[in-house]
DNA sequence: CTGATAATGAACGCGCTGTTGAGTAATGTC
DNA sequence: GACATTACTCAACAGCGCGTTCATTATCAG
C-alpha cells in the first residue's frame, strides 16, 4: 500500500485540475506556472515541489495514460500466432476497454490530442495503434505478395484510426465504444470506401 | 512588379535559414529570438522590424506554403461533377505538382510535420486533403447509401494521407511524386488492405 | 501529543522579451 | 555619382516569468 500524503493528493489534483482548465482556454505555450499556482490558490514554490516546470507537468499527466494503456495491453497478451477467431476474441475487448478509458479521460485527452495539443503525445498515441495493426496484420499475411509494404500500411491505418479517435473524442454525442470499435476493424480490413458501401461506383477506376 | 529591398530579402532569408536549422536541433518552444539573431549575425531589433516574434516567423513561414498550395489549386479548377476520367486527368497532376513542391519545401516542412512541429500546420495541410476527398467522393456518390457519414470517411481518408505524407517526406530515398500519387489514390480507393493485395486471408472476417 | 514534512511568503539573480532613440550604412532613383 | 530614403546597428530600458533559497507556519500520520 502507498500512503501518499493528503496535502499533495490534494495540490496535485488542485494542479491538474486548473491546468486542463487553462488547456481549454490557451495553447499550452501561452500557459504559465504563475497561472496555474493563482488560479489553484497555492504558492508557485509549491509547483516546484512536485514537477521541474510545466513541461514537466505535461508529460507526468500523458504518462498517467500511457500507463493504463500498457497495463491492459499487458492483461490481453497478444500472440501474432492468434487465429482471426482469437483476434476477433482478443482485440475487439481490448479496443473496446481502451476507447472506454480515452472516453473517461476525455477532458485531457481532447485537448492534448487537439490542433492546440502536443505532437509528441499525439505520436506515442499513434505507436499504439501501430503496435497492435502490426501484431495483427503481421500474424495473417506471412510470405503474402504485397504491392506496398507493410510499414507503408500500417503508416496508413495507424494515422487513420488516430484521426478517428480524435474525432470521435470531439463529438458531443457520441458512438459507443463498442460501435466504434466495430468501426475501426471494419474500416480496416475493407478499407474506407469498400466499408462504406459505395465500391461500385469506384470498380472501374 | 514589387522590388522588395535587397536588404530586407537577405535579412528575412538569413533568418528563415537560421530559424529551421534551429529548429532541426531543438524544439520550437525552445528556439528564442536571441538564438535566431546571434546566430544570423543581425542585430535583435531588426528581427522585430519584420516579425512581431517568434510565432509570427513561424506562421508566415507556414502561409507561404499554404498560398502556393492555394495558388495551384485555383489554376486547377476542380468540379464536383467531373466525371471519373476527368478526375483522373485533373487530380492526378495536381497532386504531383503539389507533392513536387512539398518535397522542394521538404526543409522545413519535415520539421514543422513532425512531432516536434506545429500541430497547428499539420492540422492546415490536413484540410488540403479534406477538401479534395471532399470534392472527389461527392461528386462521385451522390443518394448513394452508406454505412458510414461521409464525413467519417473523410475523416479516416485525410489522416491517413497526411500520414503518408510525412512518412514519405521523412524517408532519405523517396519514391516519386507521382509514384506516391498513384498509391494514394489506389489506397483511397481500395482500401489499404485490398490495395495492398491481401484481401482474401480478411474476406472471411 | 509529537516528530515529520508539506506548504507558505518573501526575496534573489537570471535570461528573454519587446520597445525606444540616436547614429550608421546600404539602397534605389534621378 | 550625389541624394533622400530607409534598413540596420547599438545600447539601454522596464517588465515578466523562471527556478531557487530560507525561515516560518500549517497539516499530516502514528
Amino acid at each position: 500500500m502507498e500512503k501518499v500524503d493528503r496535502r499533495i493528493q490534494r495540490t496535485k489534483a488542485k494542479i491538474k485540475e486548473v491546468f486542463i482548465a487553462l488547456l481549454q482556454e490557451m495553447p499550452f505555450e501561452k500557459v504559465t506556472v504563475r497561472m496555474i499556482t493563482e488560479r489553484a490558490n497555492i504558492n508557485r514554490g509549491t509547483f516546484y515541489l512536485h514537477y521541474l516546470d510545466k513541461f514537466d507537468l505535461l508529460e507526468q499527466l500523458e504518462q498517467e495514460i500511457l500507463c493504463t494503456i500498457e497495463a491492459v495491453m499487458k492483461e490481453m497478451q497478444f500472440d501474432e500466432r492468434d487465429t482471426l477467431q482469437e483476434v476477433k476474441d482478443k482485440r475487439f475487448p481490448f479496443m473496446v476497454r481502451i476507447l472506454e478509458f480515452f472516453q473517461e479521460e476525455q477532458a485531457f485527452l481532447n485537448v492534448v490530442l487537439s490542433e492546440h495539443g502536443d505532437p509528441i503525445f499525439n505520436e506515442k498515441i499513434r505507436q499504439v495503434f501501430v503496435y497492435n495493426v502490426e501484431n495483427m496484420l503481421v500474424g495473417q499475411l506471412r510470405a503474402q505478395q504485397l504491392n506496398y509494404p507493410i510499414e507503408l500500411l500500417v503508416t496508413y491505418i495507424s494515422y487513420a484510426n488516430l484521426g478517428i479517435l480524435i474525432h470521435w473524442l470531439q463529438q458531443d454525442e457520441k458512438q459507443s465504444a463498442q460501435e466504434l470499435s466495430i468501426m475501426l476493424l471494419d474500416l480496416m480490413v475493407k478499407g474506407p470506401v469498400e466499408a462504406s458501401g459505395l465500391a461500385r461506383c469506384f470498380k472501374e477506376a
